[in-house]
DNA sequence: TCTGGGGTCCTAGGACCC
DNA sequence: TCTGGGGTCCTAGGACCC
């Protein structure tokens, strides 16, 4: 008996999350913008329709969305993120194993003999669970499920490429259309003739090799129909990175004001190290000036490899000043400061083989731990350990609905007649 | 004036060594 | 003072994804 790859996807996840509590935007233009309420990265398909396309400037389409009488929302990951844990729960429930690939995507294996009777009745049952309009899409390995996933969206929800069907098909999928090949791979994939998904499976090896390197050997081997990705490879697989960064409103350049920043950056990676009892081994401080400006091709970041890994606001805190101090230049317009965790390990592994005694470093977690409950009571505004950090102060958000599901004073209250 | 954030993986090139 | 060539390891940046 064989198995399919299966891709599970939220229909404009972003926007379904906002109608979820606003049923009356149901079938208007709806759009979300992204953190600085800078572009647009989710839209209806009513937005859609107008011509607005993924990640345009808000400044560009502002006149067209006044006209349109469009509805915009900040973006609001709090609650994105707590709806996107229910779609996968629903999942779950269905098939068994899942890995999530994305706030709104996860993959699954599933029996090549199941009907397509039954999968639409797996999309119904999630939609009627978590009120979010999915789509399915099967295919031989990963890559040709996410090639039927667009179908299905364009469809009725539902698409599976068996090996046949799947054949015809290649010579009407361009090149662009296939997960892993962006515009660079595109565009050098032009230039040599090669348009279709077919002309690309019908490349010799070495030449694929030659053009985009191991990359496109392994998209090509899952075109033809060969997995190169293991069932279960992400089962036991350890997130690889922790990533907090921000772009400012506006441009800073004084260094104090970006310790500050970048200490409320760590505090966040650190408490979400602490959510899942994990540890950093290395972390990587990041300031940057505009992506438009004379500086943006200025060394932009830095590595720090901890002595021990490490979830401790205080000590991760203080080697991120550190890092701060030498990467900052006087002068320079910074518009986007961060932190990335790396070399991420679990707690409980690190205490076993590297402390002797466990105890010390609960300890040392204490005061985080009651900074992390006490944030969690209060929305997470209340205690940041050397910042004066707030949400607000360096970005503009004015558009974002609250968080209905995971803050008290947000949940929306019905009135009974 | 205004151009996202959080991820993964790969690679070019520098540092260092023999 | 001469200063090749090949190996390894590391990191910053880039391509790509949603």
């Amino acid at each position: 008996m064989g198995r399919y790859y299966g891709v599970l996807d939220c229909n404009n996840f972003f926007v379904s999350c906002e109608r979820l509590f606003r049923p009356d935007l149901l079938k208007r233009p709806v759009a979300v913008l992204s953190s600085n309420d800078g572009c647009v990265v989710a839209r209806s398909e009513e937005i859609k329709a107008m011509g607005i396309s993924m990640g345009v400037p808000y400044f560009q389409v502002k006149d067209i969305c006044d006209k349109g009488r469009v509805t915009l929302f900040s973006s609001n990951f709090t609650l994105y993120r707590d709806i996107s844990d229910r779609v996968m729960q629903a999942l779950k429930k269905e098939v068994g194993e899942i890995e999530k690939y994305s706030i709104d995507e996860a993959f699954f294996t599933i029996s090549t003999e199941v009907t397509k009777e039954e999968l639409f009745e797996i999309r119904k049952r999630i939609i009627q669970t978590t009120g979010i309009p999915v789509s399915i899409g099967l295919g031989e390995t990963k890559t040709i499920a996410k090639i039927a996933s667009k179908m299905a969206k364009k469809g009725d929800g539902v698409f599976v490429f068996g090996p046949d069907n799947w054949q015809r098909a290649t010579m009407d999928i361009s090149c662009g259309e296939v997960w892993g090949l962006g515009r660079q791979a595109t565009t050098k994939l032009k230039q040599n003739n090669i348009n279709t998904v077919k002309e690309f499976i019908e490349l010799p090896l070495d030449r694929v090799r030659k053009l985009l390197g191991v990359m496109g050997e392994r998209i090509q081997f899952e075109l033809r129909g060969v997995s190169v990705h293991q069932p279960d490879e992400h089962k036991f697989r350890l997130k690889q990175s922790i990533t907090s960064t921000r772009s400012f409103a506006k441009v800073i350049t004084n260094r104090l004001e970006l310790e500050s920043i970048i200490s409320s950056h760590v505090a966040l990676c650190a408490s979400r190290l602490r959510k899942d009892r994990l540890l950093a081994g290395s972390m990587t401080i990041i300031l940057r000036a505009g992506r438009f400006s004379d500086f943006a091709h200025r060394r932009g970041s830095e590595e720090v490899l901890l002595l021990y890994p490490s979830a401790e606001t205080s000590v991760l805190t203080k080697e991120a000043i550190r890092a701060v101090r030498n990467l900052y230049e006087s002068g320079v317009p910074y518009k986007k400061a961060g932190i990335v965790m790396g070399d991420i390990v679990p707690f409980d592994f690190v205490s076993q083989t590297l402390f002797s005694d466990k105890e010390s470093l609960e300890t040392d977690q204490s005061l985080d731990s009651l900074t992390d409950s006490i944030n969690q009571k209060f929305d997470g505004n209340l205690i940041h350990l050397a910042s004066d950090f707030n949400n607000n102060q360096y970005s503009k958000a004015k558009l974002r609905s609250q968080s209905y599901t995971t803050k008290w004073k947000d949940i929306p209250s019905v009135k009974a007649k």
